[in-house]
RNA sequence: GCGAUCAUAGUUCAGUGGUAGAACAUUGGUUUGUGGUACCAAGUAUCAGGGUCCGAUUCCCUGUGAUCGCCCCA
């Protein structure tokens, strides 16, 4: 094996089938199949259970756990601070309604939507994104006439029918920022604020804006044409897919990684330069706040993105400074017609969507800190039986108190139990056994000296309480540390 | 949706045409009431289905999944 076939067969995972039910289930017998006996499957009854989910799902493992709590705190913090509210919309929507915001003709649409046909004969879908269910609910509930702008917070799991891949996955997580009913351009510099100050309260320093301005309905239009006829004119010097997309979505070919594509779009004509008056101040005020933000940002004339709704400013976040690898984080754009489209009053809005799977995968490769949550100081060791039976009311005694206590109840043996002790790295043990329990004593036995003290069980919560604030510092050995 | 590579214990990896080993992790023990080291022991795996073969985990095909590239995006 080469060295990349290793690194790729590392990654990989087999599919498992839950023998215990493939055994009732599958009744296999020799058969003289062709005069050898080998073994052959007769009958299945029921399809064996695969230990998988479907294709792109995945498990958030109990250890993934710490680095989606920090996202979940530092979103949460994030949307306080910039004054959004939560929102939580359903999963499902009706498939119209992301058919007729995010566009028919585009992949995430077209290609990648999640959608049946239920019982009652709604035609529905997952949502691939937030943007057209918050619309939806804001117009629902007539958020209109709240004071502008309105600004919503949702995060949740989203789907797309996808080829999964390393931080692709047909269902994944955003973390989704809304704003409606500010048209002014120093909102979109204080969303493209929001997302970066946001990456980068996740430890993850090193992050790229990049923008572009697709213009509006009008100027768009204008601009289309021109970009086609400037496309028409080289289209023999087109890869095979851009020549096709010349008809149907001109403005993804200035995306195509073919050398030959990049550098006829290089000298394409740019939206930025062909956007209308309006477009166009919009866009240079955007760029005075960002530069007074001493925010850094790179024009992308070639950025362009796949839903149809986005108006004027359109923007993503990347990590990684240089070269090497470069992975968009999320995001977003001005969509001041969706509104409208959607049944309202025109309201100009602005929004952006960061992925949380990417964002923790990039967490992890620039070592940012997870969340830990409180460890517990304190483990209750017991022994015999009127001592278990005891220890039980003792721990819930302790937990009432704010104590948090780590304990081993199925194990029997004290040496055993302290050895679990010592690996979670507590700094006391309460040992109760059978002669304690007759006493009405507990033994506390501190774990870094090792020194031992009986107190009666009515004295025990204050002593601990108060062990525990004197003994804040606490040297482990090199061996206590690392649990 | 297309192309490529891969698939062995919980994890990271060995290995073989005659049903498999290690390390780490887990559990138990080293005179049954005392932890970190050491020692002993145990359990757990050839992704699924079919084919070739006396015999397949090994070779072939298909499926599934993962990874990578295209596409797209978060």
């Amino acid at each position: 094996m080469t060295k990349d076939t290793k690194a790729v067969a590392k990654k990989t995972k087999a599919v498992k089938v839950v023998k215990a039910t493939k055994k009732t289930v599958v009744k296999t017998k020799k058969v003289a199949a062709k005069g050898r006996g080998r073994k052959q499957v007769v009958k299945k009854e029921l399809e064996p259970i695969v230990l998988q989910p479907p294709r792109g799902m995945k498990d958030i493992l109990p250890e993934d756990q710490p680095y989606w709590e920090q996202v979940r705190r530092v979103s949460e913090k994030s949307a306080r601070d910039y004054g959004f509210s939560r929102m939580d919309v359903p999963l499902v929507e009706f498939s119209n309604l992301f058919n007729r915001s995010i566009g028919d003709g585009t992949d995430v649409v077209e290609k990648e939507l999640y959608s049946f046909v239920t019982k009652g004969g709604d035609k529905v879908a997952l949502r691939p994104e937030m943007t057209a269910g918050v619309a939806r609910a804001y117009l629902q509930h007539g958020m209109n006439i709240l004071s502008k702008p309105v600004k919503l917070f949702s995060t949740g799991p989203i789907y797309r029918y996808d080829r999964p891949q390393e931080g692709r996955q047909r269902e994944f997580n955003q973390i989704n920022y809304e704003a409606f009913g500010e048209q002014d351009p120093i909102l979109d510099a204080q969303m493209i604020q929001a997302a970066t100050r946001l990456v980068q309260s996740l430890g993850i320093k090193a992050v790229q804006v990049q923008i572009n301005s697709i213009g509006c309905p009008v100027c768009r239009k204008e601009y289309k044409e021109l970009l086609v006829s400037y496309l028409e004119s080289k289209a023999s010097k087109l890869c095979v897919d851009c020549k096709r997309r010349i008809e149907v979505s001109p403005l993804r070919i200035l995306d195509c990684k073919e050398d030959k594509c990049s550098q006829l779009s290089a000298a394409a004509p740019q939206s930025v330069d062909h956007l209308c008056e309006e477009c166009r101040v919009h866009f240079k005020s955007l760029l005075e706040y960002l530069d007074e933000l001493d925010l850094p940002y790179t024009i992308n004339p070639r950025l362009v993105r796949g839903l149809d709704y986005y108006t004027k400013t359109v923007f993503e976040v990347w990590s990684g400074s240089e070269e090497g690898r470069k992975s968009a984080l999320g995001g977003g754009g001005r969509y001041d017609g969706l509104v409208k489209l959607l049944g309202g009053e025109a309201t100009p809005a602005i929004g952006f969507a960061l992925g949380v799977e990417r964002l923790i995968i990039e967490m992890k490769r620039v070592q940012a800190k997870p969340y830990k949550g409180p460890k517990p100081k304190v483990f209750l060791a017991q022994l015999g039986e009127l001592a278990k039976k005891k220890s039980l009311r003792l721990f819930s005694e302790l937990e009432k108190n704010g104590i948090l206590v780590a304990e081993s109840f199925g194990r029997g043996s004290l040496k055993s139990q302290l050895r679990v002790a010592n690996r979670l790295g507590v700094e006391m043990t309460l040992i109760l056994g059978q002669k304690e329990a007759l006493d009405g004593t507990v033994i506390i036995k501190n774990m870094v000296s090792g020194e031992q003290e009986t107190a009666s069980t009515a004295k025990l919560i204050d002593l601990v309480k108060r062990k525990l604030k004197t003994d804040n510092v606490v040297v482990y050995h090199e061996e206590h540390t690392n649990i």
